[in-house]
DNA sequence: GTAAAAGCAAGAGCACTGCTCTCTTTTGTT
DNA sequence: AACAAAAGAGAGCAGTGCTCTTGCTTTTAC
C-alpha cells in the first residue's frame, strides 16, 4: 500500500474545499508535532545529524509510526526547509517593513541585511539547511522554491523601488571579458523573475539587477563565512565587520546617502 | 591502549632523522592508500556520505583495522581537508603563476578566479568538505588552517602586488553606519596578516583588505550558489556570469584597465 | 640469538541509523 | 453496532562509527 502524501495541507495551510474531518485534524495535528519536534533537535545539530527516531522519540511514537506522516528523511527535511525559508523571508520583510521612512533605501538595505545574518546567528540549524551543502541525491522539490524566493524578493524590492525613486545611481559595467549582449543573456533567468514580479520600476537596468544579484551572494557569502569559522583569524569584531561590508554593498549599488 | 597518532609524518611529509624502517614505510604508503580511497569516495558523494567502512573495504581491510592509521572518521576527513586545500591552493597559484606578464594584474586576477571556480567544478565533493556547512561537534584542527590559506594569499597577492605597481585606485571608504575606527579594528586581524606575510605592498590601505576580504566572500558565494543549485532559476550561462562577476570585483577593488 | 615489546590485522560485538514489513489496536464514519 | 480505513507497535534488515579481544608479525632490547 501507497502511503499517502499528507504533509502538503498541514504545511502549506491550503485547507481543501470540504470541511476537515476530525481524523484530518488529528493528522494535521500530529504532522505539527513532528515537525516541531525536528525543528528543535534541528536547532542544536547539523541536518544531516537530524535523526528521525530521536524524533520520534520525541514525540512518544515509535520510529515506523512517523513513516505514516512522511515518506523518508528527506520528505520531513523539506517540509522544515519550507519552514525555514518562510521563517527567514517574513523575518526580512519585518525588518524592511519597520523603517518607518520608506524614503530612506540605505536604511531599509541595513535593516533587512542586518535581519537576515540575525536570523542565520539565532537559527545556525536551519541556516546550513537551507544554505549549507546539500545532501548529494537531494533535490529540492518544487514547493521549496516558492518559499526559498521570499527574502530575495526583499531585497529586490528595496533595490528597484531606490531606483524608481532615484535614490539609485546606476553603475555602468566595466570592460570586461565579456560581451554585453553575452552579459545580458547570462541572466536573462533573473531580469525575466524582476519583471515576471511585476516589481517597481519594470525598466530596471541588467547591470542592477547583476549587482543585486551580486550583493546577495556576498550577503550570504559572509554569514556562511562567519557561522562555518572561516573567518576567525581575520576578523576580529563580526557586527561592525557585516555593517562594514552592507555600506559596501550599499555604495556599489549606487545608493546615494539620504542624510 | 592509546592509538599512535600516526598520519602526521605522512602528510606533512615530515621525514624524521632517524631512517625510516620498513614498518615505517608500509605503514605510510597504506595510510596513503587509504587517503587515495577515500578521496574517490569523495568525489562522488558528500563528506557527510563518506563511510569509514566503505574506504576499508575499498583498500581490502576490516573497518577496525582503519583504525590502527585514523583515530577518528574525523580524522581521515582531516587529512582530506588538508589535501583539499593544498589542491585548490596550488590550483590557484599555478594559474597565476601562468599568466607571463605579471604587470596584467586584471588578467591574473581573473585567471587566478577562474581556477577557483574550475577546481570546485572539479572536485564538487571536496569543495563541500572545504566550504560546505561543517559538521557541528567539528572544530578544525590547528594543522589545516596554513593550507587553507593558501588560495587566499594568491588573492591578496595579486592585489598588493596591483598596489605596489600603481595599477590599482583604491577606493574611498563610503559613508556608512560605523566610525572609520572601529572598521580598521574590525578587520585588524587580516591586515596583521597581510603584515605577517612580506606581501609586497607593506603599506597597503585597510579599505583595500576590506574590499578584497569582500571580493573573496562573493567568488567562494558565487561558487557555491553554483554548486548547491541557488542560481537554476536566475542564471542561464554559469560560465559568462561567473566572468562577469569576475569583472565587476575587479572594478570594485580599482583595477585599471591594461588595453 | 633469543626474548620481550610494540605494531598490525581480523573478528565479534555494541549502540545507533533509515527503512520495510506484519500484526494489532484505535477511531471515525455509515 | 458494524465495518473499513487509518494509526501505532514491534520485529527485522542492512548499514554505520567505534571498541575490545585474540592471534600474528615485525622491531627492538638484552
Amino acid at each position: 500500500m501507497q502511503h499517502p502524501n499528507p504533509e502538503r495541507a498541514a504545511l502549506a495551510g491550503a485547507t481543501p474545499a470540504r470541511a476537515q474531518t476530525a481524523r484530518e485534524r488529528a493528522r494535521d495535528q500530529i504532522t505539527a508535532e513532528i515537525v516541531a519536534a525536528a525543528r528543535i533537535r534541528l536547532a542544536e545539530s547539523g541536518p544531516g545529524e537530524l535523526s528521525l527516531r530521536a524524533v520520534a522519540r520525541d514525540v512518544g511514537m515509535v520510529s515506523s509510526a512517523v513513516y505514516r506522516y512522511f515518506a523518508s528523511r528527506d520528505e520531513l527535511l523539506t517540509a522544515l526547509l519550507v519552514l525555514a525559508y518562510d521563517d527567514l523571508g517574513s523575518a526580512a520583510e519585518r525588518a524592511d517593513a519597520a523603517v518607518a521612512d520608506r524614503a530612506d533605501v540605505i536604511g531599509r538595505w541595513l535593516a533587512a541585511l542586518r535581519a537576515i545574518r540575525g536570523w542565520a546567528l539565532a537559527h545556525p540549524g536551519d541556516y546550513a539547511l537551507l544554505y549549507g551543502s546539500p545532501v548529494p541525491g537531494y533535490a529540492a522539490p518544487q514547493a521549496t522554491i516558492e518559499p526559498a524566493v521570499r527574502v530575495i524578493v526583499v531585497i529586490l524590492s528595496i533595490v528597484t523601488e531606490a531606483h524608481a525613486l532615484g535614490r539609485i545611481a546606476t553603475p555602468t559595467a566595466p570592460a570586461g571579458p565579456v560581451t554585453a549582449a553575452a552579459e545580458m543573456a547570462s541572466v536573462a533567468g533573473a531580469v525575466a523573475f524582476v519583471r515576471a514580479r511585476g516589481l517597481v520600476g519594470d525598466e530596471v537596468p541588467t547591470e542592477l539587477v547583476i549587482r543585486t544579484l551580486m550583493a546577495w551572494t556576498t550577503v550570504f557569502g559572509t554569514v556562511s563565512f562567519e557561522l562555518f569559522g572561516h573567518l576567525v583569524g581575520s576578523v576580529t569584531d563580526l557586527d561592525v565587520y557585516f555593517d562594514v561590508v552592507a555600506s559596501r554593498l550599499a555604495a556599489d549599488l549606487g545608493f546615494s546617502a539620504l542624510r
